[in-house]
DNA sequence: CCGATATATTTCCGAACGCAAGCATTTAGC
DNA sequence: GCTAAATGCTTGCGTTCGGAAATATATCGG
């Protein structure tokens, strides 16, 4: 006898593996940003002054500190991003969206849109594709300010 | 206004993210597996018998082939997975699953089974996470042999 | 004010992955 | 039966990631 919670993990695991391989590529072919990169700056997006700070961010993407390093060096050097100091704290470095950055996520966002609609294409009603969207949103409800 | 799909979407990205982060450490050092070590082992475990080709276990995974070959490679030699070939085909190379193996994974599924049930811990209802596991098996319905 | 602790960031190192290329074998067309 | 295409698997290379350590700054207790 499975368990119901046990079953839920296992498909969300397996799940997400399925939409990584069908959104990574054309994501990175044609905005070249990894899924993680746009989850990133849609972030920034919606931070109060358009940035957070490098651990906020590795906080809310679940990765460690030092993959936002890592990560953010090769999108400040096209000029997505941008650093920003803090005047009260030096240690700080925040993360910043740039206008071109701003530009370049909204084309992601519309690939992601329009591959997202493609997932639920067939077989799906819209009550049903929200009450995912509800019930998956409970389980990211105890993470640092929930993304869209 | 943001569609529906897209937030599903994105919520179910961040939340693989969370539990990979909650799982991933204690399934390593205690079982001595990653995630998708544990994956593999538990698709070969409800395989016909006990063996799946590698090319098989890659759809299954989502991964490249390279990716079953270089994971199998470090299991064959702790002596929880097996090579086996086929009579008719000198291609295809099967993954077994070893006695040791099985006694390895049930461990582990225990494991990942207590930690799935502190993931709905609290604010979660049977029939919701019923319902939870119901959308996204949908989802993975499309791709081969679902889990569990 | 001073030392101890905590926090933010970066760098180094090893592990894991995808892709392209290569090899072996099988299948299909003729 | 023979060549060409397809399939299964592996290897090399570049990329990405987490953890530990190092550095810099901030905070707290006295």
């Amino acid at each position: 006898m499975t368990q119901t919670s046990f079953l839920a993990v296992i498909r969300l695991l397996s799940a997400q593996a399925l939409l990584e391989q069908k959104f990574s590529q054309e994501l990175g072919s044609v905005h070249g940003l990894s899924l993680n990169d746009s989850l990133l700056m849609m972030h920034l997006e919606q931070a109060p002054l358009l940035r957070l700070s490098r651990v906020d961010l590795a906080k809310r993407l679940c990765v460690s500190p030092s993959t936002v390093t890592r990560m953010t060096l090769p999108l400040e050097k096209l000029g997505m991003l941008g650093r920003e100091a803090d005047v009260r704290d030096a240690r700080l470095a925040y993360v910043t969206l740039t206008d071109t950055g701003r530009k370049v996520i909204g084309a992601a966002r519309q690939t992601l849109e329009r591959k997202s609609k493609e997932v639920f294409k067939d077989r799906w009603s819209a009550d049903e594709i929200e009450a995912l969207a509800d019930l998956l949103g409970r389980l990211t409800a105890s993470q640092p300010n929930d993304l869209v």
